[in-house]
DNA sequence: TCATGACATAGACACACTTCGATACAGGGA
DNA sequence: TCCCTGTATCGAAGTGTGTCTATGTCATGA
């Protein structure tokens, strides 16, 4: 265990979800959490939802400055839900508002399965 | 145009797409393009199918080489067009078979939307 | 020409997903 | 305490998606 760490820099909590994409065949159960983690990218207003928060100066936006994107506020709601449960944002209350911020570890273990492509 | 070359081996020609997630807020068209990538990986068959053909020696399989993955020849036909329909799947017929070759392109698009979180 | 095997398409069904209005909850200020 | 604002939850409506069976198309070979 002590020879094991040749790059101690890389993957400091990456959580070991599945191999890339080109190294062998999925298994289902792997096919399974990783397509968990597209999904949550996969619709337009996610998508807009996090990339404001992860734009946003400090890495961190309230609810307030993101919610414009052309939905109702009960929509924008449920979105911020769905990306905190697939891991790729936190919240924490602050007194009247609610801050969201991008765990970076998903979108780390994406990148991975991305693999080679991620030239 | 000939002196815009400073970088040649970068982009051969991965789309112009989209930014980068944390770069700024993506507009509306952009999300829906983004979202459209994702999308195609957002399902645990599709994604064993391409992890199939990804890993395959050559790069390229025949469908009969691909299909077990539990669901019946024309669900694995549905999601192979899908896959191709969203860039990320070419084609070819060579007599009974048609084989499938991955397109590395729209995949280093998604790669860098992912931005720096690409570590 | 006909049968066979590989793959694609069509249509139907069940389920999931996005969206909304209505409503509930939480915190701050008067 | 009461009201106002910010955010979450609920329930319903409409649409989209994955899956199947049945059938069509294409290439091969007898």
């Amino acid at each position: 265990m002590s020879n094991a760490k040749v790059l101690p820099l890389l993957e400091p909590d990456i959580v070991p979800c599945c191999p890339p994409l080109n190294e062998r065949p999925l298994t289902a159960d792997e096919a399974v959490r990783t397509a968990a983690m597209f999904k949550a990218l996969s619709d337009p207003v996610r998508l807009r939802l996090f990339s404001a928060v992860a734009s946003h100066e400090g890495g961190e936006a309230c609810v307030c400055d993101i919610s414009d994107v052309g939905v109702s506020q009960p929509t924008v709601s449920h979105h911020l839900k769905k990306l905190k449960e697939a891991g790729l944002l936190t919240s924490e209350r602050r007194g009247t508002w609610v801050y969201y911020r991008v765990e970076p570890s998903v979108l780390a273990g994406m990148s991975k399965v991305l693999g080679q492509y991620a030239a």
